[in-house]
DNA sequence: TATGAATGAGTGTTCATTCAT
DNA sequence: GATGAATGAACACTCATTCAT
């Protein structure tokens, strides 16, 4: 990403009045759903007036497309190059894959992985469909990971598919309910989840395989 | 009247409607979510006017409310008495809690499950509240569950919360993306992610506890 | 009126009903205003249901018109025997008709009062129209005793009308505001306002005629 | 902009918007009620549409609110300086105070005088008490140029507060009935009721003190 | 670029009234 | 006589969006 060399200010200030909405719309929509959510209140929250979001969003629902891909795309971005990592086991590979949810971009920020699943209905089908095509592409690296551990041994289970769903779950949940001011920092609980994914499909000499 | 000779009459008509509007409206809250659910929606849903709803509840969120509390009762009704059950181990303590939520009330009524997570920022504080105790109940018997299998050395983990949350998201998540057309049905799906939730929390000669 | 020789319980239950109604409903039209008022509000009040008030009145205009009525009809019958009454003079007959105001039904009913000049616009035109005559028939019995009291000397004034307008004015404004747990009693009040109307009128050797 | 050429448009649109819904408002307020009319009605009188009325006022309750509240400023401002106006005697300001009421602000205004009474249930409470404040102000000076006639010898009354009360009825009273198209003109009833409340309080070598 | 004004469609809700029981 | 159920019309108010400036 060329972002981090270029210093925010010299962005053009369309840019960044663009980026300024964006998240100060995914806040919004994340604390109070994207209906709750009003042009008004969003443009309360950037200090200026609601009118004005039209220079650079042509809808309400083009806003929540907007974030739904940046969030869609970071994630994968995130996660994209272990797909095929020949240098990493499969479950090195796993482990990564869990904890680098919690490693980005700041660890409290909810409204990423919230989007996902929730307000996915209010997307133009169009946009819906845009959307569904990248968590296809999600699933598909997990479920090639799981698939090379199964092919090597390391681990076991007879429905790829569903061991892809429940470590989804157990991703996107943590995401939700965990707040960095909380107990646990991100590296913990990243550790803690990124183990559990990995004992539930980790071979055993006594039991027989799920 | 004949209403009593015929099963389904058995209850007075007021019940039934109040029945007609709970399920019309936890199937569009679920669909539509319930910000874009209209009293005019669920009404048409019901087969009668919107001003009719007004004698069975006395606002939308009410309905809202008594949707959750239903979906609460209901769930922890079903798993509470495996809090206390000597004659279960705790592994089949564990299956038996994560089965159940595939068992009832029939595999493809997605609101209840639904109903944990979402649209709670709708409700009032004061019903949030109730329904959050509710919630804190569950989390009390699964960890229940588990603390008992650590005792008994059937589990292993560092940290009986997380566990709990890890195992409560893949049973929330299933339930959402489950439907009873798909591949697989409720038993199989719920013998998969009742292996998986297991294996994950299993003792192993080899691995240290995680 | 043969009520008072008829003990309440010994009148049929409709025409207590009709009663009551119309009470709590002259009650609620003076404390919240008639359109303020539902037809529940009156229901709650009797202690039944509100369909059930329409077997005694056809309409809610009805039982406004029925209270504006029987209110008028009432302030009619305690004066009109002041407009023709040689037995005294006009001076007496003016402080008799003020006082009356004050003596009847109770010193608290308020809204027989207040009905002659506010939510008269909330009557049917034909409804209207008849409270009006009755208002036009007051006016005239106080207008004949200043009129009389003009006649033999006793007062001055250059407009009976609008002397009429202005003792009527502090007649109605007195009820408004006077409370029975006041500092006042209601026969106080009754006295001085009966002074101040009679001492607004009187002749006086120094002053020219208003 | 032409605006700063022509007398009439010299003020803000915005604020003629809320000059001209102040007035249509306090035009349907008197005529019809404040539960009787809606803000479509308003949006009507004013030719635009119901939902531009919110970017004026938050409320309908805020357009009576400020009704009253410019009413009230206004009689205020009329009759204050007469509390205290030693160049007059308290006869004179008496008169003053009763006349004034009838010069303005246009003599057929009725709204402005009806609001110290009715409709004053349908303001929030926190409204209410600022109202009724000022109405006390009102009262106040009323009482104290009454109280000095008194101390001069110039009134005579057993209860200020009482002769206070009797006069505003009649002010208030008038102006609701008084029409410019009527038989008498303004002037005429402000002489007549002047009159009237100067000979109420005077002095008689003869009668007794009220 | 920015915004105050404007609006049509829609929101949850209330209400007087009707009617079958 | 009494009422629970039902409803069409209306209510105050909100909202995403447009547009002239």
């Amino acid at each position: 990403m060329k972002k981090a060399s270029t210093p925010k200010s010299e962005q053009p200030t369309s840019i960044r009045k663009k980026r300024l909405i964006l998240d100060k719309s995914a806040d919004l929509f994340y604390r109070k759903g994207y209906r709750s959510t009003s042009m008004r209140d969003i443009a309360r929250a950037c200090h200026f007036e609601a009118a004005n979001i039209y220079h650079y969003f042509s809808s309400k629902e083009q806003i929540l497309y907007e974030v739904f891909r940046e969030a869609a795309e970071h994630t994968l971005s995130v996660i994209e190059n272990l797909e095929y990592s020949p240098e990493m086991s499969p479950g090195e590979r796993l482990r990564c894959f869990v904890k680098r949810h919690f490693e980005t971009p700041e660890p409290g920020t909810k409204p990423y992985y919230m989007m996902f699943d929730m307000e996915l209905k209010n997307l133009l089908p169009r946009h819906r469909r845009k959307i569904i095509e990248m968590r296809d592409e999600y699933d598909k690296i997990l479920r090639k990971i799981i698939q090379d551990g199964l092919d090597d041994g390391t681990f076991v289970t007879n429905d790829v598919k569903l061991a892809g769903y429940a470590i989804a779950s157990i991703i996107v949940r943590s995401r939700l309910w965990f707040s960095p001011i909380g107990r646990l920092s991100a590296e913990e609980v990243a550790q803690f989840m990124s183990n559990f994914a990995s004992n539930a499909l980790r071979k055993s000499t006594k039991d027989k395989p799920i």
